[in-house]
This record gives structure tokens, C-alpha cells and sequence, in this order.
RNA sequence: GGGCAGGUGUCCGAGUGGUUAAAGGAGACGGACUGUAAAUCCGUUGGCAACGCCUACACAGGUUCGAAUCCUGUCCUGCCCA
């Protein structure tokens, strides 16, 4: 399909940062196939509806079936609102609360909305299973659930956990793999993608695929993205995450709030530098001969460039490293409203005043940071939890490290 | 259907009638430190204009001066038997 490249080329770009391809040659074999032919290849991937922020570790998989469709084959993102009746169990210890068809229909929009950002929507078609799952009847599911055993089912790791844990596991849990295994042979699917917890879903393709008489996928894994923690993968419930449309600076600073273990992985899978230039990097800062935070500052500008474009990664930059390393305050700080009649005397209980900035949800919280000396006004800290502090038009508030606000009467409420 | 074991704060997990807003841990947050972090140390971690009051241990009742702890019923979960 694709001219520039020779099909070398292409498995070496393929398989940047990838965990495994099952079977091993076979991603060879299918794009050779492909070239011969003439026909692109069909790259599944399968979404479930639950989580519409799409963030970097969720971004490995798309930057990847990016990269096939700059090579010329399309993509097929497969939208699980019918298995999402199911929920998907991978990586649960506990059951999944069922999702409502609004909520489903929702986020699937959203999930359209933000994959553009990182694939080509020309090459990028989006089908919902329940267009074939939806029309099976239950002598059908009956005839699918016979390719596959309970054992097989069980060998899942987090089923088998869960069993032997005494977790409770609901019979429709176990009908899962074999759904998203349909998917696959509904679509003739020629490659799945998915991350590591998908291993048994997307083997599972293949076996049912090859008992219903056709070539069975290839499947590639991408690794796990590490979260945030550095230990637990990256994920929304965990809020460990950087996600994709978050605003340049946000993304900027999460990104260094990585340990510095953490950066070689991240330039892998979530940038595209080329992988002797970074390792070169990491050889530096772990010498010594580079400070670690000037690496993670290059990490950072890269991804941040990759979502929001170079001008605006070097901006934030800029300010990150006013902000933090210079401690000087940020540019941008966001108003806080004070309505008049939260005033007495001009003044205001500080207290009240950091709830009314959001920067914490109860008193109780308020009172704590300003007694553990979270709080200043106007550089001046405050430690007296009944202080009744003059409200300037301007003055900066300051909670902790990270929240600044700047306080801004209203006339007229 | 029967028997047994359970359901505690954001999470895990002690507590089986009386200083119990509930040990301990994790997480989170604040401070110190720093290269932003991490690690470490110190502190905080239900609500309330707050040395007091209110609300909390699946849910609903009950016993008691007093219950997360005892009793009854309901719901939920696991194991074993059928």
C-alpha cells in the first residue's frame, strides 16, 4: 500500500513499543498480503463506553492505529454498546455497574469526538456491535457460547482471581471475551489492537475466527502506560491520568510530576523522538552529566506538543518553570468572585473566603490549611482559622502550593 | 431449599454492650526538604462560625441508663450441602 516504506520499514515502526504481536511473524505476513493485494488491512479496535476521557495510555493504542493508517490501512473502531450492557470485567475485582443506553449513546459521541484528535477521520469508520450482536437470538448465542469452555474462560486472570478470591463473577461476565471474539469475526478483522488486559479478549478473536472459518487476526498488545503513581496503570478511576484534551499547562505539569523512573517509558510510548535520542538523554541524566529535570522538561514539551503544538508546549513551559522552579506567580491566575454581601466591613473570614474559591469543599478542609499554614494573601500567610482578612480588589490568594486566585469584587451581584 | 461465614469511614482492615468520630494501613491533603517530583520527617484526614453540638459502622425496627457491638425482620455476598 504504502510506496516510501518497504515493508522492513514499516514492521520496524509498527513495532516500536509494542509488548507482543501473537503470532509473532504474523504481522509480516498480513502486511505483505496487504501489499500483494492490494487491500488495505482492517485494524479493529474495540471501545467500551464507560470512560469518554481518553488519556495517554489510551493514546499508545491510537498512536499506533494512527500509524497503520498512515500506511494506508483503515481502522475500524468498534463501539461496545452492546457489550457494554456486559461491562467489561478485565482488570476487575468486582462486577461493573451496568451502563443506561443514554449513557452509552453519550459517551460513544464523545469517545468520536475526541479520537479525532489523533486519528484520521477519513480512514477511521466507528460501528457499534449492537448492529450484530443486537440481531443474534439466544439459539445463536447458544451455538457461540459452545466454542468455548468455562476452563477456558477461567483462565483469564482476573476471573480466576476473583474465583478463587470468592469475589462474586455473574454469569453474563463470563459471556464477554465471546462477544468482543464476535466482533471480530462480524468485521473480518485482519489485526486487533488493544492494551495487555485485553490479551484473552482479543486471543479469543482469533480461536473464534478460525472455528468459524476465517483467517484469524493478528493481535497486538501495547503495554500498559504506568500512571501518574508510577505504579498502577494509567487510568481515570484511579485519576492517575493525563488526559488528552487537557488544557497545555495541565498536561505540562503532570508530566513532570512523573518520577524520573518513569521517563523512559513515556518518551516510548507516548512521544515520537526517536528511540537512540532519548536513550541518549536518560544515559546523560543518569550519569549525572544532565540534570534529570531538564530531560523530563524535553519529555514533557514533546508530549505537550504532540495535543496542543509546539508554539503552545514551549509557552507553558515558560510558565511552568516561572511558576515552579523561580516560584514567582503564575500569569494566568483565575478570578474569584466575591459577591458584596460576603463582606462585613470591607472584610471577610478567611475561611469563608476559601470555600467561595473552591479551593476546598468544606470548612473543616479550609480551616485545616490555613492552621497547617497552607494559606497566604498577598504573600502574607495566614494561620489564624477566625482571621477576618480585607479584601483587595487583585490580592492574590494562595492554598498550598498549586492554587492561586485572584480576588475580584463584584458591584453588582 | 438447608447449613455456615460475612456486609465498618475514600479504600483495605481492627473492634463483639460503656472516654469509640471508631485501632492500624493505604490513599489524599498541608508543612519542611528538593532538581518539579520521588524518598524521608512532621502534621491533618465526617459535618457545623466549632474547647461544644450534630450525623455515622448494609437497611428498618427492638432490648438497654448506654449499641458498630445483643435481638427480630429485610436486602446483598461468599462457601458447603441438596
Amino acid at each position: 500500500m504504502n510506496d516510501s516504506l518497504s515493508i522492513d520499514e514499516q514492521v520496524a515502526r509498527l513495532r516500536r513499543g509494542t509488548q507482543a504481536i501473537v503470532p509473532q511473524d504474523g504481522l509480516r505476513a498480513k502486511l505483505e498480503k496487504s501489499a500483494k493485494t492490494g487491500k488495505p488491512l482492517k485494524i479493529k479496535l474495540g471501545l467500551d463506553p464507560t470512560a469518554p476521557d481518553i488519556h495517554l495510555g489510551f493514546a499508545v493504542v491510537l498512536r499506533k492505529l494512527r500509524q497503520f493508517q498512515d500506511m494506508g490501512h483503515e481502522v475500524i473502531i468498534i463501539i461496545g454498546d452492546y457489550t457494554a450492557l456486559i461491562g467489561d470485567p478485565s482488570g476487575r475485582s468486582a462486577t461493573r455497574p451496568m451502563l443506561s443506553k443514554d449513557e452509552i449513546a453519550r459517551n460513544g459521541r464523545t469517545y468520536v469526538e475526541q479520537l479525532a484528535r489523533i486519528l484520521d477521520r477519513e480512514k477511521t469508520i466507528v460501528r457499534f456491535n449492537s448492529e450484530w450482536l443486537g440481531a443474534l437470538d439466544f439459539a445463536q448465542v447458544v451455538g457461540l457460547a459452545a466454542h468455548m469452555t468455562v476452563a477456558q474462560v477461567l483462565q483469564r486472570e482476573d476471573f480466576a482471581n476473583r474465583y478463587t478470591q470468592r469475589q462474586p463473577i455473574s454469569l453474563h461476565e463470563l459471556l464477554y471475551p465471546l462477544a468482543q471474539a464476535y466482533d471480530s469475526v462480524a468485521i473480518h478483522a485482519d489485526i486487533e489492537m488493544g492494551g495487555q488486559d485485553q490479551t484473552f479478549n482479543i486471543l479469543a478473536g482469533r480461536d473464534l475466527q478460525e472455528k468459524m472459518g476465517q483467517e484469524p487476526q493478528v493481535a497486538l498488545f501495547m503495554p500498559l502506560l504506568v500512571g501518574l503513581d508510577g505504579e498502577k496503570k494509567m487510568s481515570k478511576s484511579l485519576g492517575n491520568y493525563i488526559g488528552i484534551s487537557e488544557s497545555p499547562l495541565t498536561m505540562y505539569s503532570k508530566v513532570m510530576s512523573l518520577g524520573d523512573a518513569q521517563m523512559g517509558v513515556y518518551f516510548l510510548l507516548a512521544t515520537d523522538v526517536p528511540e537512540p535520542e532519548f536513550e541518549a538523554l536518560l544515559a546523560e541524566a543518569a550519569s549525572g552529566k544532565t540534570n534529570p529535570m531538564t530531560v523530563k522538561h524535553r519529555l514533557a514539551h514533546a508530549i505537550t506538543a504532540l495535543y496542543h503544538g509546539d508554539t503552545e508546549a514551549t509557552a507553558v513551559q515558560e510558565e511552568w518553570k516561572r511558576v515552579h522552579s523561580e516560584r514567582q506567580l503564575p500569569t494566568d491566575i483565575p478570578e474569584i468572585a466575591i459577591p458584596p454581601d460576603a463582606l462585613a466591613d470591607g472584610k471577610i473570614w478567611i475561611v469563608r473566603l476559601i470555600t467561595l474559591a473552591n479551593f476546598a469543599k468544606t470548612n473543616g478542609e479550609a480551616r485545616r490549611l490555613v492552621e497547617q499554614g497552607g494559606v497566604s494573601l498577598d504573600d502574607e500567610k495566614i494561620t489564624d482559622p477566625q482571621a477576618q482578612v480585607a479584601v483587595t480588589d487583585g490580592a492574590v490568594l494562595k492554598v498550598g502550593k498549586k492554587n492561586f486566585g485572584k480576588l475580584a469584587l463584584t458591584t453588582r451581584p
